[in-house]
DNA sequence: AATATTGGTTATCAATCATAACTAATTATC
DNA sequence: GATAATTAGTTATGATTGATAACCAATATT
């Protein structure tokens, strides 16, 4: 990206990119930053064989025990079907358990098991390391502002629409 | 969404979902707000044909007159036989031209066409309009704190790695 | 001149994400 | 209390996206 090697003296300078225009819009940087963010984590999750969405769903069976799986596949904003694969992903490796429910016969609750939280603990240290390092050169104020901003962008509706 | 109830003495109150452990992470409210914006982006732009991608590299053909594909490429972050796709399709549209390099005739400069120019203009008043839209709540000293801070994210390199 | 490299292309493949249709169980309706 | 409608989970499948390998033509390297 961005810093080209100045070769010769070429007349339309070929060499330097202008991202002007971009450069005014929010979204861009936003989409740019995040996109270093995530593939970071997906190499920082390597290691416990966990991707972004699997890692989620550990997160969020962790903090609430016996969820279904359609509230969680809400809570991540995935597909049913393809919620099925994660969660089977994490059961056959038994990191999660399945376990109907007495009252409600159609519905699964899921729990962590114990080596579910032993990888859950090991996974989110690292992740805890991975957003202070790409996050140490924002001060504590910068960092909960941008937490702020990015919270209230998200309680926009959708205006435009599909 | 949910705001975290820890309400005792209840059942397992399927009902609200608990969010601590991801809220306390800035990636996360990052890919959400982003994803927002890009949805709502994509929305933005589909009355003119365009998708975020071939929208950036009308942007940047407008911005960088006479670029070449591979240069685009890589200013996009997009491998180049992608690349081929994105333009392709804004040739055929005839909303920009490819003209061979007389100084190396194995590339292609690539320029905006008048109609092209002309979607662009629109196109770009849709988007700042799209932008305007989802950061109305953040003010302006707001907004250039967190492009700051989107920018010294990229700063850094990659360290946990493939 | 022979070789390596670069710009662009084609074909292909893997990963991601969405949709339709199905079962079993529950809830709603009459 | 039987029937219809809805919900939870599943299967199969398809569309879209993004990445890789191999190739041709032109340039650069030695």
């Amino acid at each position: 990206m961005g810093e080209a090697v100045s070769k010769k003296g070429e007349q339309p300078s070929v060499d330097e990119t202008n991202f002007e225009t971009l450069n005014g819009f929010t979204g861009y940087h936003l989409k740019r930053a995040t996109n270093l963010m995530m593939s970071d984590l997906n190499a920082t999750l390597k290691p416990f064989e966990l991707r972004l969405l699997s890692y989620t769903a550990l997160v969020l069976i962790v903090d609430n025990p016996r969820i279904r799986m359609s509230q969680l596949a809400a809570a991540m904003d995935v597909e049913r079907p393809n919620m099925v694969v994660i969660v089977d992903a994490l059961e056959s490796r038994e990191l999660i358990s399945r376990q109907r429910f007495e009252t409600d016969r159609r519905a699964y609750a899921l729990n962590i098991t114990l080596a579910g939280r032993r990888l859950y603990e090991k996974a989110t240290v690292a992740v805890r390391a991975h957003e202070e390092r790409l996050t140490r050169q924002l001060d504590t104020q910068t960092r909960e502002k941008v937490i702020e901003a990015m919270k209230l962008i998200q309680k926009i509706r959708g205006v435009a629409h599909t």
